[in-house]
DNA sequence: GATGAATGAGACTTCATTCAT
DNA sequence: TATGAATGAAGTCTCATTCAT
């Protein structure tokens, strides 16, 4: 039957990927072989082509799905809270984030400048956010409720994205200049400033 | 005369460390080898072995030097400007910075994380901001005028570099997700808006 | 099939010996490279580290399998015989691997020191002789038919392998200090001798 | 004053000599470079080649030194000794060697097949044994006195120096097959009945 | 589709030797 | 004479990629 050899194929490919995702959490990709990847996931080297162009096409792939499910965390995490304040909402929405680089923090070894990549997909040469867990559409909703609009709420997610990703890499990873616990209050300040300077008064 | 074979050491040093600069700008140094950075600047494959240890060292030679300069550069514009407002005054130096970036964005491809070590310097296992081109004194005296002050002016200092840092690097780079003259006002939005959430009246 | 492959690997892996062999025949190991090497197996450089570490793993196989050979041979050649007195048996044997050494002298310039090792083997880290071709059991043997013992035979054919080895390399490769056939005599005087000594009488 | 000169020439020129021989006590000659002789004795690359043509070439010259000065003072030791019997005098002899060998192994590293080099001299192509401390003298002198000759005692000496240097190789450097303790008094028999039977009666 | 032996370009590195000072 | 910076040939070894089975 032909399932049974496409259901072998998808698992060829994900132990693929698993590999390649624990050996990117060991060392940097330079570092790997593709010997390596193959040897761990249990197949031939000449497989690892049936399914990948080379070693940068794999790991562009998981980097993808990693951060797709680190964000997908996230947000339903703050599907399952219930608070009310938007920018408290988004706040906690970023310390999920942070939370899972710190239990995880091999992530931003490999993530690194790549990390806005599981919130954002590139189409026709664009980025553009991730539906299923796009926290901006919060911005028009609760800014409408309350007379308020967010100033291109895209560029602001980014803006903050961009900020927690670059400085969780030292403080998490390396602890510089500071830990993420001596650090967070600052971050947080930060964002929260942010947040409030993208709001605008509706003018009727 | 010893000063002639001096002059001539001193001579290949910087011609290799010319070459792995422009080598740097044009591809990752994964991509570049020792024999390319010795081509490049005229001497033998052996030379190279004589002053740098391996492709890292020289790397990492550059990649401070080069931080340095820029900071350098914008702390030296900021001395010639005439502008008053303290915050206007670190949009200016920011922005300063930006520019050279944006000049020469090739800086920014090498830089990458570790752009803040050209600003800090690392002392007892702790970074410590490089006394020459300090901006935080300004911080200080700044806020001490208007009856302010602001709260960790390092940290204030640290999170704004990270932050431009990070966005330059795709804006700038790649366009992604729009252009650094896209992105400016909304990154300037940013900045002052973390600058102002510093700011702490002194309580008398 | 499989059995094809695995014929294949079999002769690349003879192949190299061989070449390793030849090559070591003409020269020094510090003079052989692995290009040498492989070239003249007809492989790829590459293939060679397929089957060895480096060209050290190479030559030791080479020189364990070549000493072994050599003193299987004289071991068939001492049974085919029909030599009755034990010591004429010994000399015999000891004449049959010096002449396998002046017909292929080239085996002297790399066994060297270690030609004892194709007849002994190491095992719990002690040197054991190998059974197969076990010349001391005729020591026993020999002995007790005619009312003697020999003191510790496995040592006494450790003084006459190191003696003749060691004369060998000189004589038969340099004539020097005199040629083998010059040396001959004296050397089988001496084995004689030191055969003579090892006799214990058996008391009773 | 052209003493001085010469004088300093001298001690360059020992020095080296001293280096090679302390780098050539902890490893092999393949491992040393002319780097690491020159800079031991405190003189520059270039200044090497002043005195030696090669490493190979100072090699040489340091085993020749070694070996002699080995055997003159085991020659010394015998001088001052009051031994009678010659055989017991070349034993005494030997396990001077024996003495210094273990004492001072290293030599036994570099020395290896080449040790006779020190006792015997080429002269016409031909190895001739060195006058100052020859000891076949003493098996003519010793022979005439009790009415026997031996039958060309350079021969057994060659014999004898082989089967010492041979197994001092494993059994003071490695212990394999056993201990020098172990093995000195076969060694010693095994001499004993070399020597023996290169005895003949003198027949009138 | 899966394999893994074979390839060979090319990276890194060392070091004997030269030669301007 | 003495130096040691410079050289570059030559060696070791890796690894992405191919291809016969």
């Amino acid at each position: 039957m032909k399932s049974k050899v496409l259901e072998n194929k998808r698992m060829k490919q994900e132990a693929l990927t698993n590999s390649a995702f624990n050996l990117l959490i060991q060392k940097d990709i330079h570092e790997i072989t593709i010997s390596d990847i193959a040897k761990d996931a249990g197949v031939a080297k000449g497989t690892f082509y049936l399914y990948f162009k080379d070693k940068y096409h794999i790991c562009d792939y998981v980097v993808q799905k990693e951060s797709e499910k680190l964000f997908l965390k996230a947000h339903e995490a703050l599907v399952a809270s219930d608070i009310e304040n938007f920018e408290d909402r988004m706040v906690f929405w970023i310390n999920q984030v942070i939370m899972q680089l710190e239990e995880n923090p091999v992530i931003l070894r490999f993530v690194q400048k790549n990390f806005t990549w599981g919130l954002f997909r590139v189409k026709d040469q664009q980025y553009e956010i991730i539906e299923e867990y796009n926290i901006t559409k919060e911005f028009e909703i609760e800014a409408r409720k309350k007379g308020f609009r967010y100033d291109n709420p895209a560029i602001t997610l980014y803006t903050l994205i961009e900020l927690v990703a670059s400085t969780c890499y030292g403080c998490i990873l390396f602890s510089q200049p500071m830990s993420m616990d001596d650090y967070r209050p600052y971050l947080f300040e930060a964002i929260y400033a942010i947040l409030r300077a993208a709001k605008r008064e509706i003018k009727e």
